[in-house]
DNA sequence: TGTACATCAGTGAACGCGCGTTCACTGATGTAC
DNA sequence: TGTACATCAGTGAACGCGCGTTCACTGATGTAC
């Protein structure tokens, strides 16, 4: 039987990354606080601190959800059978819209560095290798003499391409456009990136 | 006849920007401390504020000066009567070969924000144009149905694609690849949106 | 050119605030019998 | 099941530190004659 001493610690971890989740959604990483995550969560702050080592060990969960959330936007857009313009430019919007509905859950995932020495914990940087794997299967039908790394790091190129688009624009550095012009773009470049030939 | 206060006002601006470009480009724009930058310029703390309203005002010459750094990089490894895929490749790596000379000043250039509420002065906004403009120059020649609007959204989307795949690279998100590889990867790019149509 | 006074650029110690993290305490949970 | 004691998760006030910005002061520059 499992106690209620460990019952109320996974709850109160639940309750922590939740509150924390909607604080960014909300307000985005800038002007997140420890104080206001435990207040939201109806805990006090030292609580915090007895879950996770430090903040930056609960943004990290908080990411890893959203790139789940990602990952199952992205799998539900595509279908394996599709032609490669087809999945790149559905995986592309779903990217986009995602990026638009979920904008700060979204640049938390590129925002947050952890403390100068300290690194991405291993399983975290795993997380985001399904990104690069969505595209690299499509791809890889047409690289077929290439190698499965260098299918991986053309995969991982045109996602940056597109993620870059994305991200320029949402950040509104230059002169910013609108989503229906945003959208035209990518849909553009993600044509432009499934017909290349290199 | 320039009054000596006046002359002393601008070697200490100038000795100011100095100071905090070199310090950027020592330890990015995350460690940069005010005290830091008064001391390498010989001043004290509160000479800062005679001459910038704050901190980000001084940021904000620093990022011009990068600018004109880039513009004159980029400037010098075109030439106007080249081919498309020329001007591209050549503008592509040397803007990699920037960022990878100048990391931090360059990384200074995206990741500066101004404090909540407050926005980019107009001045520096349009200090990015050019970036557009190079793209774009040889673009219309490609595009000769679309309007100037039109090729300037469309360099913009190259130059952020670009961008991006340096960046997501440069930050070592995902797993880092070597610079061999990236101007590969970026020469590939380029290749592809030179020779697009859409 | 020289003198007397006025100004204000530049100084740097002190202020003020934000905020992550700690830690002595306590009451709920677990254990022994 | 009940009682007595032990443990430790959770509390929240206080700590500690960083650091941008201010401001009373002063000495160099400017002005008037």
């Amino acid at each position: 039987m499992v106690g209620k001493r460990q019952t109320k610690k996974e709850d109160l971890k639940a309750r922590l990354i939740v509150a924390c989740t909607e604080l960014i959604r909300e307000q985005g990483l800038k002007n997140l606080r420890a104080r206001d995550i435990a207040e939201r969560a109806g805990a006090a702050l030292g609580g915090l601190y007895t879950v996770f080592d430090d903040l930056d060990g609960l943004i990290l969960h908080v990411n890893s959800g959203t790139l789940k959330q990602l990952e199952n936007t992205l799998n539900t857009a595509i279908s394996p059978s599709a032609a490669i313009e087809e999945t790149f430019l559905s995986l592309s919007l779903a990217y986009l819209r995602f990026a638009l509905a979920e904008r700060n859950l979204w640049s938390a995932l590129f925002e947050h560095r952890m403390p100068e020495g300290v690194s991405v914990p291993e399983w975290h940087l795993a997380e985001h290798a399904f990104l690069i794997g969505l595209i690299a299967a499509p791809l890889a039908r047409h690289m077929p003499d290439a190698s499965r790394q260098d299918v991986a790091i053309r995969a991982r190129t045109f996602f940056a391409a597109v993620h870059g688009v994305i991200s320029l624009s949402l950040e509104g550095r230059f002169v910013g456009i609108t989503p229906e012009v945003l959208e035209r773009e990518i849909t553009v470049l993600a044509g432009i990136l499934a017909r290349s030939r290199s």
